[in-house]
DNA sequence: CTTCTTATGTAGCGAGCAACACAAAAAGAG
DNA sequence: CTCTTTTTGTGTTGCTCGCTACATAAGAAG
């Protein structure tokens, strides 16, 4: 049992707040006069349980990544390559397009640059994209060893292509573009794959 | 004959050495003792020339559109659709990760998203990204009515589809993917194009 | 030369930033 | 109850931000 003052909000509805904040302004254009504001806190409550501000950006990527967890494991444990890539564009395009949520991508609108002080940023935005890059090329060595992909394909180069496409999607959709637009773009896209 | 005191620093070389900072440290990141610091004047020789930070930001747009105008001509100008495609890809990989500059795309990297008070510049970035997709969708609708694309070829998803992987490929160039790697993904991406 | 116009350098403005000091408040442990 | 521990709200810190006032310097026009 924790002794002490109870905390008064809610921290993953807190961390939900934030995320927003972050997600629609960046790492640098989030105030944390804008942050607590939304967060429904005060600056000191934020920064006896994150820390700072980077700790919170920081506790918001986990809890980003957690929350697309399901359906980043539902692409992964598709049954195959093929329909891994297909779960991953139009999921994309679906989560990038949410009217319930800011569009895009957080892990680019958090902060694709910064300052000189805070170039750990778009660092630890970046070694995010690549992990997840990784996690793809993983699936599509496999997918080569189990025969659902030919010989002669190449796992690295098809994870690349396919996260340059999220990238660019997930760019479009903050810029507007719609929901039915971007469908059109996956399935565009899904025609260079190998069969 | 212009009047007064005559200016100490030339324009364009100032505007290419903001237009670095800018292209790395974003609009927010740029801070203006950064900006003199690199243009090697002070800051009211700046607002005298500029206006303002903003005015600034937009002159560094309209240089480095300048600077690219060849470039885009060169596209826009290949004697078929596919050609213009591939000359935009590979031409872009080429600028994307071009060691004597920044790596990615100032269109991007200078604000993809910013606070409540600058919310016009992404909003510019993301005009001129639009100018230049419709710039693509009017070369392949000439090239529909010429007959070089097909009756059923889709313009605007075409151009959509370049655009998406342009800024996909220079969000991974800014990550720091090397030019042969972007190279793969470029002709990956061109193995959609529809023949 | 003097006069006019424009650019330059120094120095500083108010505002907003991230972060914190401090005391009051709210719980459990004894 | 008292004591201890942790959170909360108020108010403020030093700092950097974008921007500018002001006096001086440098050329053209007369």
């Amino acid at each position: 049992m924790t002794i002490g003052r109870p905390r008064a909000f809610d921290t993953e509805h807190a961390l939900d707040q934030a995320m927003k904040v972050f997600w629609r302004l960046g790492y640098e254009g989030a105030s944390l006069s804008e942050l607590t504001k939304a967060m429904g806190i005060n600056s000191p409550s934020l920064y006896a349980a994150f820390g700072s501000k980077e700790g919170l950006f920081k506790a918001v990527l986990d809890h980003y990544e957690m929350r697309r967890h399901r359906c980043t494991a539902e692409i992964l444990s598709a049954s195959t390559a093929r329909m891994a890539a297909e779960r991953l564009l139009f999921g994309l395009v679906d989560l990038a397009t949410d009217p319930e949520e800011p569009p895009g991508c957080l892990f680019l609108q958090g902060g694709l640059s910064c300052g000189p002080d805070t170039q750990d940023i778009p660092q630890e935005l970046a070694k995010r994209r690549a992990a997840w890059e990784q996690a793809l090329e993983q699936r599509f060595t496999r997918a080569k060893e189990t025969g659902d992909l030919k010989p002669t394909a190449d796992p690295a180069a098809l994870a690349r292509y396919l996260c340059v496409v999220c990238n660019g999607i997930a760019i479009q959709a903050a810029s507007g573009t719609s929901r039915d637009e971007l469908r059109q773009v996956a399935s565009l896209a899904l025609s260079a794959w190998p069969d």
